[in-house]
DNA sequence: CGTCCTTGATAAGTGAAAGTCATGATTTCT
DNA sequence: AGAAATCATGACTTTCACTTATCAAGGACG
């Protein structure tokens, strides 16, 4: 029967598409990886990569066994954790896909309140684009993962985690920071900031617009930015207005350099799930976590913002 | 990363509650087993038996840890099966379980059709009692069965395989002999013969009687035993008369010994499915089979019946 | 066009580990 | 009590997987 680091060995190769960077992600020689390989094309008289010259590349055969062999590294994992959790200490892996922004803000908090509690288990954040989360998690690449958007899938649950608000922000010295409100139809008059690629903080912003018949192309936009850190500092230097989401800002809203504005009558929340695949045997940390992002969701909500306002020196 | 022949000898000798009987079966020493599972209990510091004196018996931790290794030795198997069948010649192991009827008269013909066009696939056939099939099913213990109950689940895949139809069986010197005819009602005169536990055909024959207001409990039964064959001899005897499924009785029929008697106006048909887990990878031969069942029904059907009555000696 | 660098294959050598055999300890059955 | 069975243990053997060293072949580049 097939050795299980053979497989894996097969598997990180695939993903590279390079026997020596697999032999150094393995901590192999690279003499060792090209023995694995061949020991499975030889004993099952397969051709698994195909040899061009000093590059090779996965054949059609060895893509179509990469599944597989996923499912069974992903079966032994699992085994291997409920064999190390079984006297105790909950220790493992604990890998969550998230967006940019949840990476930055909301990880980093929550993951280390977890910690606290279970100081064995090595959290890992991968950061995907948005809209590829539940694709991941659908084809088991990713146990759990961290978005706004919802999915109903009957493979899929998800869980509330944390309840975040979306604000226009302005500069400290703009018309409306005084008194903190505006209506939706001040909106076109201003020149506002954009994510270059469609956010979340973005569809959910002009969903809620949608009430007030206003259209995305009627906003004036005057700038385009890659991340919600830029669009801030942009706000900051008064090239415009923006909409930014509760985390972001709060770093911008505590110095000052920015005021929030409440649009009268638009409700710009959005919250913020937690999901995973559910027939799905779930290794000790993730059970765990799952159940610390319910039982603790509220408590998880204001220390989350706590430590995302909070600028006291490190002692 | 722990080795999956290892898991296998856990697997085998936590099967077989024996080290030694496990040893056997995997062609291994007594003292390979020993040392092995040893291996595991002392990478993990887990105790997956309780020695007491000479036998050993699966602590609860290792009863915990048996369906993750299955899982993990499932998608093991089947990714070898994959590999084996890249070169395309079918081969592999193919595991059916059945009732014990279904297992004598259905499946030798079904499967001896099946081999003719793919020779290197094994099947094996498991006898399970009736009522457990689904079960076993999906729990993953077996990958397919054939049985006469149909099932409705989202992860249970059921399809139609064999038309069977229920007699009742009279001696040949029987005064309904003659005429293979009798109503319903004449039954309740009659000694009739039953199977101890609850059959298949028992069960198909009272639903089909309660449209005649007749009840098990009405009946006058003379006599049960413990299997169709044994049924089928006694009425031979002309202790009384069953209802007896057309596999069963194919043989005395073709004899002369019993009679078939239709009952007025009572439709007496089963049909046999094939059911599979469907949320799950099949082995190459496991799908050729499902499509060799679906695409040749009809000509299974005559082949199997065929097959049931043809007394042709052996050339 | 020749040189260098990278990449994969191959050969030889080494060491760890897995298996066998033989034996011991303990329990259970008769 | 004796015999048989069962698992553990120790010593020995052998296998085989990995490393190192080297080769061969492409590609990049001056």
């Amino acid at each position: 029967m097939i050795d299980l680091s053979t497989l894996r060995v097969f598997l990180v190769a695939a993903e590279e598409g390079n026997f020596s960077n697999a032999a150094k992600r393995l901590h192999l020689s690279q003499s060792a990886v090209s023995q694995n390989i061949q020991a499975i094309e030889k004993a099952y008289d397969v051709e698994l990569f195909i040899r061009k010259g000093r590059s090779v590349q996965l054949s059609e055969n060895g893509e179509a066994l990469l599944p597989v062999t996923r499912e069974v590294i992903r079966a032994a994992r699992l085994l291997e954790d409920n064999l190390k959790n079984i006297n105790d200490r909950v220790c493992g892996e604990l890998l969550i896909a998230c967006s940019t922004s949840a990476g930055k803000y909301l990880m980093p908090a929550l993951l280390s309140m977890f910690q606290v509690e279970y100081p064995a288990v090595h959290p890992r954040v991968r950061v995907v684009p948005r809209n590829s989360i539940y694709e991941q998690l659908l084809s088991l690449k990713i146990p759990m993962g961290v978005t706004s958007k919802l999915f109903e899938h009957r493979d899929i649950e998800c869980q509330p985690l944390f309840d975040d608000r979306i604000y226009v922000i302005v500069p400290f010295d703009h018309p409306w920071a005084e008194y903190g409100v505006a209506t939706p139809d001040d909106l076109l008059d201003q020149k506002v900031i954009m994510r270059e690629e469609i956010s979340g903080t973005c569809e959910t912003a002009m969903q809620a617009l949608k009430k007030y018949s206003i259209t995305p192309d009627m906003l004036n936009v005057t700038m385009e930015l890659g991340n919600p850190e830029a669009i801030e500092m942009a706000v900051e230097r008064g090239v415009g207005i923006a909409f930014v989401s509760e985390m972001v800002a709060a770093r911008g809203l505590a110095l000052g350099r920015v005021k929030k504005v409440k649009l009268q009558g638009v409700d710009l929340r959005r919250t913020v799930y937690i999901a995973r695949h559910v027939s799905n045997p779930f290794t000790r940390a993730q059970t765990l976590f799952w159940e610390f992002a319910k039982d603790q969701r509220e408590q998880l909500n204001s220390e989350i913002w706590k430590s995302l306002t909070n600028f006291e020196p490190v002692p």
